[in-house]
DNA sequence: TTTTTATATTGCAATATTACGATATAGATT
DNA sequence: AATCTATATCGTAATATTGCAATATAAAAA
C-alpha cells in the first residue's frame, strides 16, 4: 500500500503525525533552526545556507508551509520566509507538555 | 532518489529528524498515547486497541523501538512494551524548549 | 506432545518521499 | 525590450513507507 489510513485515527493523532512528518527531515530541521536563529524573514539566504539544490529546498519549504510551520511573504521578486508562531507554539505544546511518566515495570 | 542525504547535516539535525519521523504516523502517535495513558508495560493490548492488522502494528512497534522511544521486555511468551523515559524526555526537551521568537516582519 | 497464544518476519503491491535537471514565472535592473 | 535574479513547477529516477496475508517462532496450556 504505502497509504496511511488517517480515517482510522483521531483528528489530534493525525495532526501530531502531520506536524512531526514536516519536521522529519534534516534539511527541514536545518531550515527551522536557521529561521529561529536569525529570528526574521529570510529570502534567498536559505538556498545558500543549505547544501541542496534550489528545487529541492523549494520543495522542503513548500512542505513546511503546507504544515503551517513557516509562512512566506512576497517581497518584490523575492519571497521571505519566517516561522509561523502560532503553529510553532502548538508544536512546542504538543511535544513538550506531556506528563512525567513513572514506569512501574521494565 | 528517495534517499535522504544525512551526511550533509549535523548529528543533531539528523537526530531530531529521526525522532520526528518515528512519531510521524498516527498509529505510532496512538501507541505512544496509549502507553502514556496506562503508564505501564503493555503486551497484546496494543493489537486490540488499534484498528490495524497485527503485522502492521508489529512493524510500527519495531520502528518506535529502533528510534528508542519505547522498549520491550520479554514476559513469558508475550512481550511488554513501555515508554523509554530518557529518550522520551529528550524529545520533550528538543521540541518543547525553544526560545520564544519575536518576528519583526510578516 | 499437540494445540493455543503472542509476536515477529517475509514477501509483495500500492503509494509516498527525496533529489535534481530542465524549464517556467515574475519582478528588478539595465 | 532584453537581461538578470529569485523562486516555483514539471518530470523522472531511486528509494522508502505502509499495509497485510501467509508463515515462522517460541513459550504456555491442555
Amino acid at each position: 500500500m504505502g497509504i496511511t489510513k488517517t480515517d482510522l485515527f483521531t483528528e489530534n493523532q493525525n495532526e501530531v503525525a502531520m506536524l512531526a512528518k514536516a519536521i522529519a527531515h534534516p534539511a527541514r530541521v536545518a531550515i527551522i533552526e536557521y529561521l529561529l536563529k536569525v529570528n526574521a524573514c529570510i529570502c534567498n539566504d536559505i538556498v545558500n545556507e543549505l547544501p541542496l539544490a534550489q528545487p529541492t529546498i523549494s520543495q522542503h519549504l513548500k512542505e513546511l508551509k503546507n504544515a503551517g510551520i513557516i509562512k512566506g511573504n512576497i517581497e518584490g521578486n523575492a519571497i521571505c520566509y519566517c516561522i509561523n508562531e502560532p503553529v510553532f507554539s502548538k508544536i512546542q505544546g504538543l511535544f513538550g507538555a506531556v506528563l512525567p511518566t513513572n514506569n512501574k515495570c521494565c
